[in-house]
DNA sequence: ACCTGAACACCGTTCAAGT
DNA sequence: ACCTGAACACCGTTCAAGT
């Protein structure tokens, strides 16, 4: 009996997260309530948050599943390259991600947990993996065995990458430029790679 | 008659102002409101809006105002520097601005017009006058005269800085690195310095 | 003319009442 | 046991009614 409770409710918040996933791509964040949300699944508001225990719960599960699409995405584009494609490969298909999945990707950022609350545990893994795939190309291209120095670097790139998808995902990149993601992230990451290639290379004498 | 009362109106928006920034810099942007503010400068919610039109354009000349003690700031940071310290100098006085209002920053980007409103000329224009001074530097530091490409470049360090500030205001900087904000904008900005230079010498032969 | 605040149209969330 | 939806405590904004 109890099986089939779990099941049902499992069935029920799996409902409720794809709705949301689709009501969210198609009006952003600010389109979500859950008055509209049980309409839509077919439920009571009552049953609903016995379900998801509240709004930013739930918004929080579908941002994980945002970034395990993503980490798919990006692990997958990297398959038979030789390293030196890699970095300009994965930060071009990011990029895609974000163009293709702008709403969902927005919400990612949009999306904050009342002050001081922690993102838990799971989500903040989903993001270590992420920035994992960073390093691992910096390490193979710099050379640097330095842990620390490369997840600084790491997440300096991942940081100004961000900085442009998230002025373009506000609305407000086109103030500074009328240039696209793309060229902005080229116009970063080839002078800094040439930069970091530049001081291994000092350091080496 | 009308001269009198267009002064009361300026002196009761220039009290919202003032107490929304005092709220905004105690709870940040989702501790105002439109009741308690109107309770604050002692007025009806009904005369409020008289006076403001609606709290996004409240909000709207409040950061108005937090871009122009940035400006303020940067551009006195530079006085008297020669070139080569500029830019780290701008940088850093960026990053001390952003921590030592963390809140008014925030509110900076936390704040979304509605969908497809854009945002206003004299708004736009204040963060123009900002990259502008990122520019100069920039135009200065690798002499390269190609005006579309300076602003390209200006714009990209700009996203990055913004990359890293964003995430550390929204308390997701922490999960990526231990790193403070000015570690990683040493990371990421001398390395592409030194990479820009070293295409302007290869250009040069 | 101008100010007021009750009223409207929304929210997220809970819990007494029903089955 | 479980589901329901009215009810609570908020929002932003407006406008009939008062001065």
């Amino acid at each position: 009996m109890a099986r089939r409770r779990e099941h049902d409710r499992d069935a029920l918040f799996e409902r409720a997260l794809i709705t949301t996933r689709h009501q969210i791509m198609e009006n952003g964040l600010e389109g979500l309530n859950a008055r509209k949300l049980a309409k839509a699944i077919h439920c009571s508001v009552g049953t609903l948050y016995t379900v998801i225990g509240n709004l930013d719960a739930l918004i929080l599960h579908l941002n994980a599943r945002t970034l395990d699409d993503l980490y798919s995405t990006l692990s997958g584009s990297l398959q038979g390259l030789d390293h030196q494609e890699k970095l300009l490969n994965l930060i071009q298909s990011y990029l895609q991600f974000v163009k293709e999945n702008e709403k969902l990707w927005n919400t990612l950022f949009e999306h904050r947990l009342p002050e001081g609350e922690p993102l838990p545990e799971w989500y903040q893994q989903r993001i270590e993996r992420l920035i994992g795939l960073l390093e691992e190309i910096l390490a193979q291209e710099t050379g640097d065995q330095d842990p620390k120095r490369i997840r600084e670097w790491a997440s300096a790139l991942w940081c100004g990458i961000h900085g442009i998808t998230a002025l373009a995902g506000s609305g407000k990149l086109g103030i500074l430029t009328n240039a696209e993601m793309d060229t902005l992230a080229e116009r970063l990451v080839t002078p800094f790679m040439k930069g970091l290639s530049a001081m291994e290379m000092e350091e080496k004498e």
